[in-house]
DNA sequence: GTCTATAGAGTGATAGAC
DNA sequence: GTCTATCACTCTATAGAC
């Protein structure tokens, strides 16, 4: 028997690919191969839990591989941060679902939820930084401009259809990010 | 009588707002007073039609007031398309038409335009840029950067909810671009 | 009469909810 | 599977310009 926990990796795929609307409860359907009936079993309000469900995993997953590495991880830890990102995103071929939500529709429905995601991984980066010897004064506005670089990142990647640009502007930022004086 | 230049504006604040797939034809028909028959008088092909013609429109209103001046304006070329860019995109309460399309499903569909876009930004930038001091065997990659951290700054202000956002992300790249040697 | 622009009822298909 | 609402779209009807 397929629980949540089982199924939600897959709806997330699903919604990444294509968006809240365009992941119709038919693709989903055959996506986590459950019938309708199952589905409404496992998320009684719909669609919409389907989607919470899913930016509730991704805010853990984040939580566990990135930020809390990054707040507590040391001078090291932003490198880290690049590589588990590089490979979370493969190159830029798989899409951040917070940020194509932030774009959609469906940000007002999931703003709470956008708004953690990015401020966690902001807050964490900043002290980070702070550890790899950036001022303090300075480290979140560098936070920011790395958090947003990598999803403008994903969306030159996507129109570009180009994953080596994503790897070109990653690149730049991790080496921006590992020094503190430029 | 309502031709499509006094309407492709109209819609394409339609798609910024909603996206593609959540622009219904009735939303449209709302947003721009025409009934269907207008519409499909004007757009025979449909919601495609107009999604394609506000590519079009937005291409062509980049190339004139944002391209063409880059990739001719010298030094002075790249602040003014900050200011540009910063007044279009209204500090990050607008969406990019163009960078919303590339996470959505939308992808593929439009993808040559997509990517014309994008191509067409950074090359008229790097110009911009190497005139600007910029070596020219970098000026590509900083204005690849650039581009991607508008985009990426349009999503963080959106998901934050905080137009602050946006500018202090768009000031840190202008503030790169207007520096050569940093 | 012909033409283009318009509105909107009506089409089958498919959506999400249950 | 069954439901109703809504989807993109088609078609008919009508208006006024010429």
């Amino acid at each position: 028997m397929a629980g949540r926990a089982e199924i939600t990796p897959l709806l997330a795929e699903t919604f990444r690919e294509h968006g809240y609307e365009g992941a119709s409860l038919a693709l989903i359907c055959k996506a986590t191969g459950l019938g309708k009936g199952s589905l409404y079993n496992l998320f009684p309000k719909g669609k919409e839990e389907m989607a919470a469900a899913v930016l509730d995993e991704v805010e853990v997953w984040f939580e566990r591989e990135v930020f809390a590495p990054l707040a507590t991880g040391g001078p090291a830890a932003t490198a880290k941060m690049f590589d588990a990102v590089d490979a979370y995103f493969r190159s830029g071929g798989r899409v951040c679902l917070v940020g194509a939500f932030a774009l959609a529709d469906t940000r007002e429905r999931f703003a709470a939820r956008l708004r953690t995601y990015f401020t966690r991984w902001i807050d964490a980066l900043s002290i980070a930084l702070t550890a790899g010897g950036h001022k303090p004064r300075k480290a979140r506005g560098r936070a920011e401009e790395v958090v947003a670089g990598v999803q403008g990142a994903i969306v030159l990647a996507r129109a570009l259809d180009d994953k080596a640009a994503f790897a070109r502007v990653l690149e730049r930022l991790r080496r921006r990010a590992a020094s503190p004086q430029a």
